[in-house]
DNA sequence: GGGGTGCCATGATGCAGGTCAAGGCACCCC
DNA sequence: GGGGTGCCTTGACCTGCATCATGGCACCCC
């Protein structure tokens, strides 16, 4: 994804790598906490070192120990099961808290990787809920984090049973777009860190068909897409077109 | 769904309405709670009268302030979205949560409605909450609660987006049989308390597609249904193609 | 009994989107 | 330059499942 804040960041990483400085905590965990709260939250927060585009960041089956916090660029969620073929679950972007899905089975249900240079923040996961002890904040925000992911996996469920291709891809880049704007970026300017082969697997479609309806959306003059780069046109009708009713 | 300690229940909801005595503390909230802390749970459970067939739990849209747990018999949550048409997003049994997507926005994010005559302790969230402060165990088993729903929504999104129509059947009755198993009923032989249409719905499917696929299984000898009567013949079997990986 | 209603089954037909195959373009390394 | 590799696009064809339509059965109420 596209990063206007990247000096900024770089050097809020190498001066001040705190919650406290860090441009995201109206997005992420320190949310609703007070400096105090934030403090002791940041004195369990590990940086890590950023991951290269493909690098892993834990792997499906690995023992749970770490809820991550993205801090700047993305991942993918994938998860294989039986002989079968991969699924990819989510994106993750800047804010979000990877890894939630792992605590009932103290292992990891997927593997996540890279899609472009990622930094996150390594949170273990015991301190974190002995912390949820002393900092009310910090325990909602967390129950909210997981019911938010809760209501969009409903909202994924949906997207799968009931939406067509093009609806599935109108959502797609509406969803994005709308990240992307609460992000403080352009909602309609951006680059897709992901490959066809990613969106397509993660809407359940074949690559082909993402990419004839990325061009038949083009002829429409929706959104204008060349390679990864991405102009959303018209959008406010792609949301109604992502709205629509599916056929069935 | 069938309900061999019915008698049983009924006792103990007359005598001892209480998490300390009910059969389910096990795979409840309760779950990992010593003597003292089910008490201080048990203290802002409230029981409610008993929903018919068809009655609502709560509808969408209203406002969140309380969990709830089944004691007995089933929901269905049923989210509506545009001008459309009704998307089943879960099926509720004794012991699981019911709302717990809806902390985040503070609404519930579907309508739950009984399938059957259902049972449920109504939890207020707040004070939940409040109580996890003092009680890891609780804290711990909420976390792990939503952390398992986050799981079995991934699963979800696994089958309405990579699996045929037969598998998604297959994955259907292998899964309830697995629930009927964990808490204490016969894993061959059950009553569905949801219809062709609930289920259709559920799965992404068509109603006739069901008919037909269940007629099929019927004639392969991998089930024996009649009406909503369910016996599981050959559960192995059923397993078997409920993870084969789909043909995409 | 007759007719209404809800739920399920079954048959005929059509289409959205999957599959297979081939080609284009950017980038890299020898 | 040439050839390899990764990623995307486009075209031709085919199939799984939705849709439409009809009928059966159980149950209820007049």
């Amino acid at each position: 994804m596209r990063h206007p804040q990247t000096t900024a960041e770089r050097h809020e990483l190498a001066y001040h790598p705190h919650c406290q400085t860090c441009s995201l905590s109206s997005l992420c965990l320190p949310l609703a906490l007070k400096e105090r709260g934030t403090e002791q939250l940041d004195a369990i927060i590990r940086r890590r070192a950023p991951l290269k585009k493909g690098d892993i960041l834990f792997r499906q089956g690995s023992d749970f120990d770490c809820v991550y916090a993205v801090r700047s660029g993305s991942l993918k969620q994938v998860t294989t099961e039986g002989s079968g073929e991969d699924q990819l679950t989510n994106f993750y972007l800047p804010s979000e808290l990877v890894g939630l899905d792992a605590i009932d089975e103290d292992r990891y249900p997927g593997t996540v990787v890279a899609l472009e240079t990622t930094t996150v923040c390594e949170i273990p996961f015991d301190r974190l809920d002995r912390l949820s002890e002393a900092l009310p904040e910090l325990r909602g925000q967390l129950y909210r984090s997981m019911s938010k992911e809760l209501r969009d996996d409903r909202r994924m469920m949906r997207l799968l049973s009931r939406k067509t291709a093009d609806q599935r891809l109108a959502s797609f880049f509406a969803g994005l777009s709308e990240r992307f704007r609460r992000r403080g970026y352009s909602p309609y300017s951006f680059r897709l860190s992901m490959s066809r082969a990613d969106i397509s697997n993660y809407l359940g479609l074949a690559v082909e068909t993402v990419s004839r309806i990325l061009g038949r959306f083009q002829g429409q003059g929706l959104v204008a897409v060349s390679g990864r780069e991405v102009n959303i046109l018209d959008l406010p009708a792609l949301t109604r077109l992502a709205e629509e009713e599916g056929v069935h």
